[in-house]
DNA sequence: ACAAAACATTTGTATATACAACTATTAAAA
DNA sequence: TTTTAATAGTTGTATATACAAATGTTTTGT
């Protein structure tokens, strides 16, 4: 389906506005995809990002601003994404005995198994798209994508 | 600037992960360029997507279904979206007297006026984005994206 | 040592998203 | 014709996004 169809669009548009629109609708494609697959673990898709960025810290604590600093969308609200995560035993949080102005945030076991029940659904969910296209394909489309970024 | 860098990732990705991340990455990089623009017009980025929509009517109302359809995010509520838009003049709102159950939504003078005075910035906004890749390049990307949501 | 600046995080407010429940109206079935 | 089902839209609740202001802590400058 051609992005012209998806809005239902009866005018020509040029290039530039058809890749801005084909990226802005494909973001909400696979996020609606994404927010099906969650939706049984109580979990919001922001949530999920981070308790995946503090698996990868392997056992260190992240702080709030480590946190920010590695998710997609940098403008989150860190402070409540976490309470919502303390809320149901994925995360614990305590103030860092070095430097009272940070927080260190760290996954727990409750939190391990919900990713590690998810990893596998996570990873169908990623392949179901990329399936779609060549291996070479999906190269060159992360390589456009950056290139586009260029400076931004 | 790769995804890897932007989420400062450790671990190795497989191109399916990093594709997904290229694009809900460069989304939000669309997004945040495009808040930019339209702050001082007390428009939100789906208020503008309303007006656009009801603008590609020229001139014939539009039912909330109709609006509902053409919006990139098809879980919009479009109702509370009129709401905001009928606060500031940018549209009327009528009930269809055919079908009592329908509303007709139609963008106004003052709508018209703030899409004009936007037009040229929002090309501008496309094409910054769009001059870092050559002309075949956007036409291979937009393919590559539709290529990629087949059957989604 | 003290004030000012920088830093890390939280809180408040408005809007938006996601989704279920609800109301009203029209169309279809019995 | 009365009930049932389908359709169109609204409202409620929880969460998320965007952004500014506020709080508390540490660092820097004098």
């Amino acid at each position: 389906m051609t992005i012209e169809e998806v809005i239902k669009s009866t005018v020509k548009m040029d290039n530039a506005k058809k890749v801005i629109l084909n990226i802005m609708y494909t973001q909400n494609v696979i996020q609606d995809h994404f927010n099906e697959l969650i939706k049984p673990y109580d979990l919001s898709g922001e949530q999920y990002n981070v308790l995946r960025i503090l698996r990868g810290q392997k056992g260190k604590p992240a702080n709030m601003c480590v946190i920010q600093e590695r998710m997609l969308a940098k403008t989150s609200n860190t402070t409540r994404l976490v309470d919502k995560l303390l809320l149901k035993d994925f995360v614990t949080r305590n103030v860092c005995p070095d430097n009272r102005r940070k927080i260190e945030v760290s996954i727990t076991e409750k939190g391990l198994d919900v990713l590690k029940e998810l990893d596998p659904k996570v990873d169908e969910h990623e392949q179901t798209f990329a399936n779609n296209l060549q291996p070479e394909e999906l190269v060159f489309l992360n390589q456009l994508l950056e290139k586009y970024r260029t400076n931004k």
